[in-house]
DNA sequence: AGGGGATAATTTGTATTTCTAAGTATTTAT
DNA sequence: ATAAATACTTAGAAATACAAATTATCCCCT
């Protein structure tokens, strides 16, 4: 088999992955991937906006705000309104949102950081620069593919998420 | 900064990146990612039951019977019972679905295999490599994790996605 | 042969995600 | 000071996702 095929054939089985860990997560914190993935977020940047959020998990802001509605009912939440630019709503975990983050989300990560630091010095230095490489060229051919897409956009005829 | 913390924002990295091309493709041909995902899927094997689709996808049955519905609406796919075993539905793509498919969805991999064709053969090898440790790292550890976290069910006092 | 359990898919019912469009409040720029 | 832009929410609708129940078929065992 060509290189690339391997390649595109090796990150369908990462993505899967990950994919499927995630669900595991789910499953073991009672919340849904788009929730545990709002909380994990947090669980990095502290203090963040809506809009933000939204932005980092490529998501409309109005599929955020009820995700966020359901994580504050469930008190794992906290919404603040800005107080030097009150259009803004800062978010951050709760004392209870953070409780719940500590157990079973980052033994995940715990296992891989564990497997991975078992790797020779070498080694470890060779997939971060091809992780590296890959995530370069995915991320520019997000941004060059993007138009590309559009022109076919002129003709679809079953178009629109709502409409399906 | 650590390897291990390099590789984990890396590969966060790649995962967003997958996850907004996967949303260009499916605004371009008018399928919500879900079923772009069944389309992809089909190209790939020609012909799967329900229950492989659900199986591939990390999905229930039920979930896959649903977004079938959609695609059988719209006349890409087409399901047949089985004969030799008739509890079983065969799934596959219709010609206009083969045809919906061949046009942007390719594109980005397209792209793909082009860059990476571009690079060295050391290179293509070494990131060959490096994704497929990961690739068997994440694999394994999905396995020995699930059991893990299972414990943490105990307790849980939220669960059930269909409750929240 | 024929019933009981397992398997494959669907149906049913409900919660959640996701989007677009419209609306509100606030900020910025002219 | 007013218009445009920004940040977020609300409203409404389609799609996704699950568990549980149902239907049909298969397979095994006596």
């Amino acid at each position: 088999m060509e290189n690339s095929q391997k390649a595109l054939v090796l990150l369908r089985q990462i993505i899967r992955s990950t994919d499927m860990q995630d669900k595991d997560i789910s499953r073991s914190t009672g919340l849904t991937p788009p929730q545990l993935m709002v909380m994990q977020t947090l669980r990095e940047n502290t203090q963040l906006t809506t809009g933000e959020l939204a932005k980092e998990m490529v998501l409309t802001q109005a599929t955020v705000t009820s995700i966020l509605d359901r994580l504050e009912r469930k008190e794992l939440i906290a919404r603040e309104r800005g107080i030097e630019d009150k259009r803004k709503v800062w978010v951050s975990l709760t004392e209870k949102g953070v409780e719940l983050m500590k157990g079973a989300p980052t033994t995940q990560q715990d296992i891989f950081v564990r497997n991975f630091e078992d790797m020779q010095n070498w080694e470890q230095s060779m997939i971060v620069s091809s992780l590296e490489r890959i995530a370069f060229m995915l991320n520019a051919q997000h941004l060059d593919a993007a138009p590309l897409l559009d022109i076919g956009e002129l003709d679809r005829s079953q178009q629109e998420y709502s409409k399906n």
